[in-house]
DNA sequence: CTTGCTCCTGTAGTCACTACAGGTTGTAGC
DNA sequence: GCTACAACCTGTAGTGACTACAGGAGCAAG
């Protein structure tokens, strides 16, 4: 399977592939004698693994920590844990944030009456500092 | 006013400015005969606007734009309503987007039994792919 | 034997900053 | 006048997680 192939099955860029071995969250794949790279299904699986948890927001590092420990059947899954916990955490914050920022801007939209610059809502609400 | 005084006025990094006027969203200012920039109150507005709408998300191509209509004040505002719908409809996105990462990852949490990686619910999560 | 696809490496670009190196200028104290 | 030291200057590089591209090699089909 060459890495043409795992990118399709994975949906994973064949680019972020190459990203992601440099960056070490991939082993170096085997080669064939013309230099391309070789993959199997445990790469898929594990390819897997990080866009998934990518696609939770966890970080390239914290992806990485965790792919370990899933390597590691026997450890402790405290780790994994506390990392899952903050992520949540950090997730938490950010739709608090988000969920101020969207009132804000409905407020701007639905108060501007579609007219002039000098009268409008969303360009006042953007020089008007924060209370 | 040195670049110095605006930082502190405004809360923005000295770099941050001086990127902000290399990306074009700040005027080349003044130059005192040592080369010193000088800002005014003028600069201080233009600068909390700036922050401000940095702030809710905007972009700075879309803060540039803004600005641009601020200083248009007989235009239609159309266009900063326009560009605020659609910040908008991103935070909206966004907020749906990590309620759904916000549910995963507090279930993955509270079934993780804290024993060991072989049955730990964080791992066998991420291990899966998303139905 | 040419076309076109996939692959390779290495480098640079993206966004919005942030940091640092190496230099100049201004100010305050002695 | 001398010495510190802060504040400023330019220019460049680093961040994270990719993405894009240049320039080349290998391989299969027509």
């Amino acid at each position: 399977m060459q890495i043409g192939d795992l990118s399709r099955e994975t949906g994973v860029n064949i680019e972020t592939i190459r990203y992601y071995e440099r960056s070490g969250v991939l082993p170096p794949p085997a080669r064939q004698d013309n230099g391309r790279r070789v993959y199997d299904a445990a790469d898929v699986r594990r390819l897997g693994f990080i866009r998934h948890a990518r696609d939770l927001g966890f970080d390239l590092q914290s992806v990485q920590t965790l792919l370990a420990l899933q390597e590691q059947p026997q450890a402790s899954c405290a780790d994994a844990s506390r990392i899952a916990q903050a992520q949540l955490d950090e997730v938490e914050r950010r739709i608090a944030r988000l969920q101020n920022l969207q009132l804000e801007l409905s407020r701007m939209v639905t108060e501007c009456r579609k007219g002039v610059v000098a009268e409008c809502r969303v360009i006042e609400a953007l020089s008007t500092p924060l209370s």
